[in-house]
DNA sequence: CTGAAAGCGCTTACAG
DNA sequence: CTGAAAGCGCTTACAG
C-alpha cells in the first residue's frame, strides 16, 4: 500500500463504495453529504491515509492558501520575532507561507514576483523591503493583495502598517530634553526607508519644540558596522554629543558596544536610545531604552488587512500606524520628574 | 487586460498564433521548439505578462518544487540564521520554502505533516524539531524525503546533519581543564534532544580524560531563563563551579547576564563557555568564547543531502557530523599554554 | 518541429 | 443527498 504513490480521491472513492465527488464533497466544509456516506468515506481516508491534494483544490478553487512573506535582514532581531509570529497567525487563519529572502535590490525583487506569481499566491506581505511601483502595478494587474510590514511607501496606494514611528522620535526627544541633554544626535535609521526617515523627522520635530536643533545626524543605513563606527566619530569630535539616539536597537547594541570599547560608560557619558524594543533590549548587557513597535498588534493588523482584502478584492489599500509607547529602561539618563510631558 | 485575471498558455497562444502545446514547450527546459515559434511565443507571453502556473506544472510532473520547512525557538539566533541560509540555498536550486513553525508537541507535528503532504511539498528540512516515529513512517509511506537539520535521531533511520557535538563538548572540556580549571559544571542543553545529550556526553568523556567528573550537570533546557536561574543556584551553593559550559550560546547570554547581576565577573569568578558561535557571541557584550557550529556547511549538506535523496529516491538516509571548531574569545580563562593541546 | 488529445486530482454546477 | 461530466492550466506521449 505504501509503495503506490500518492493515494486519491478515486482510491478512497472505490474503497468507500462512494462516488469521487462524493469523496470530495466530504472534504469540503459546507457541502452537503449524509451522514453515512460521511462515515463510510472517512473510514475508507484513514485507512488509506488520504488527504486531498491542495495543489489540485487550489487550481479550481483559485485560492491556493499560500501567502508570499519577502523577507530581508534576518540579523536585525526584530525580523525572526516578525516572521514567527507572522507566520503563526496566517497558519491559525488555515493560510500557509511561502518565504522569500530577498536583498533589497530591484532586479532581486522582480525575481522573486515572478515566483509569487506562479505559485498563485493568494497575497503578499513585505517586511522591510522596499517595492518599485513596477512591482506595484503587477500586483494589482495580477490582482494579488499586498501588505507592507514595517514600511510605508508614500504615494504607492498600498496598504502598509507601522508603528508611529514620526512620533516616537518625537518622545524621543521629549525625553532627552526632559533628561537635561542639549546635544543630542541621531544616528538614523536608513533614510531611503520611510521608517527611517520618520524617526528622524520625530526627532528634529520633537527638538524643535523645546528650541532645538539635532547636535548632529548621520545615517546609519540600519547597518551595525556603520553605527558604530559613526558612534566613534561622532564621540572623538570636537564636541560629543551627550545623548544619542539610535535608528533601531539593532544598531544600538552595536553603538553601546563601541562606546564601551572606547572606555566610555552609557548612560553617565552618553544616553544611548533605540527603537524596536527587540527581546535582546532587555537583557542585561544592554538595559535598553527604547520605543516598543507593538509585534503583536502590528501582526494582527497586517494579517487583518491583507485576509479583509483577498476576501474582498474591491477594497480599498489602507495604511495603519499603531502607537509605539517608550520603555525607559537603564541606557538613558531618567528626568528627574517623571512626569515631564511623557 | 489587466482585469482579466490570470493569464494562462491558452491566451498565449492564441496572440502567438500557434498550439497551447508550442507554449508550454517554450517553458519547458529541455523541449524542441523552433527558434522562431519560441520567438513568437516569449513575445506574446511578455506582451501579456504570461508566467506558466507553478501549481498546474506540480500537478502533471508530481513535483512541486517546494520544500517544507519546520522550525521551532526562532528567538535563539542560531535558527534565524539557519532559515536564511537555507532559504537562499535553496531557492538557488529553483526551491521554494513552505515554512512552519512548530512547537515541539507531538500534535502538533502530526498537523503540520498533514499540510506538508496536503501540499505535495517534494522534500521536508526539519530544524531543531523532533520527529515521532509515526511522521516518520508517513513521511517514508508518502515517499517524501526528509533530512533533520541540528538534531539526530539514532536509529530513527532519517538523514540528519549536526556538528560533532560530543567531539565539541570534549574540546570544551579540555581547553577548560588547560585553564586550570577544576570544578567544571555544566547547564546543559535539553537532554530529549540530541544535540544537548551528545555535548554532554562529550564533556563528561573530556574531564574523565583528565580524571575529573562535571562539578554539576543540570538541564537548561535550552531556556533563557531555566539557565540564568541555575546559574544563579549553582554560584550560590556551598562550592561554585570555576566554570561552566553552557549547552549553547542562547543560554550562555543569559547565564553570563545573571552572574554579572549578581555582581560576579566573567571570566575573573568564573569562566563560561557556549555552543554554536552565533552572531551576537562575538558582540562586544559577551565576547564569548563558545563552539563554532559551521553554519554553511551545515546548511550546503543539508540541501545537498535533500535534493540527493529528492532525485533518488532509492538512496539511503544519511547522517553527518560537520567538525565544530572551538573559538576563544573572552568568557573563559585562556590556558597559559596556547598549545595545550587544542 | 508541431498540434490534437489525454490526463494530473480535484471542485462544482447539473440533473436526478 | 448523489453521480456523471466538465473543466482548472498545464505536460507529455502520440502521430504526423
Amino acid at each position: 500500500m505504501s509503495m503506490t504513490g500518492r493515494i486519491t480521491a478515486q482510491d478512497v472513492a472505490k474503497l468507500a463504495g462512494v462516488s469521487q465527488s462524493a469523496v470530495s464533497r466530504v472534504f469540503t466544509p459546507g457541502a452537503s453529504v449524509a451522514a453515512a456516506t460521511a462515515a463510510k468515506v472517512r473510514a475508507a481516508a484513514t485507512a488509506l491515509g488520504y488527504r486531498p491534494n491542495s495543489l489540485a483544490r487550489a487550481m479550481i478553487t483559485g485560492k491556493s492558501r499560500i501567502i508570499g512573506l519577502v523577507v530581508a535582514h534576518l540579523d536585525n532581531q526584530f525580523y525572526p520575532v516578525a516572521i514567527e509570529k507572522l507566520s503563526v497567525a496566517l497558519q491559525a487563519k488555515g493560510y500557509h507561507v511561502l518565504l522569500f529572502m530577498a536583498s533589497n535590490t530591484e532586479g532581486e525583487m522582480e525575481r522573486l514576483m515572478e515566483d509569487l506569481l506562479a505559485y498563485q499566491v493568494d497575497g503578499i506581505i513585505t517586511a522591510s523591503v522596499a517595492i518599485s511601483n513596477d512591482v506595484t502595478r503587477r500586483c494589482s494587474d495580477a490582482g494579488i493583495p499586498l501588505v507592507m510590514f514595517n514600511r510605508g511607501q508614500p504615494e504607492s496606494g498600498l496598504s502598509a502598517i507601522t508603528s508611529a514611528n514620526a512620533l516616537g522620535g518625537r518622545k524621543i526627544a521629549r525625553l532627552l530634553v526632559a533628561g537635561g541633554h542639549r546635544r543630542i544626535a541621531h544616528i538614523s535609521g536608513w533614510q531611503e526607508a520611510s521608517t527611517g526617515r520618520d524617526r528622524a523627522r520625530g526627532l528634529v520635530e520633537g527638538l524643535a519644540e523645546a528650541g532645538l536643533a539635532p547636535h548632529a545626524m548621520i545615517d546609519g543605513l540600519f547597518n551595525r558596522d556603520t553605527a558604530a563606527e559613526v558612534a566613534r566619530q561622532m564621540m572623538l569630535g570636537p564636541t560629543p554629543p551627550d545623548a544619542i539616539f539610535v535608528g533601531n536597537d539593532h544598531m544600538a547594541f552595536a553603538v553601546i558596544d563601541a562606546l564601551r570599547a572606547m572606555g566610555l560608560r552609557v548612560p553617565e557619558d552618553v544616553s544611548i536610545v533605540g527603537y524596536d524594543d527587540v527581546p535582546m533590549a532587555a537583557w542585561g548587557a544592554y538595559d535598553l531604552t527604547t520605543v516598543r513597535q507593538p509585534m503583536m498588534r502590528m501582526v494582527e493588523a497586517t494579517v487583518e488587512t491583507l485576509i479583509a482584502q483577498i476576501d474582498d478584492p474591491t477594497r480599498a489599500a489602507q495604511s495603519l500606524e499603531i502607537d509605539a509607547p517608550l520603555i525607559l529602561r537603564g541606557s538613558a539618563r531618567r528626568p528627574e520628574d517623571d512626569n515631564a510631558g511623557l
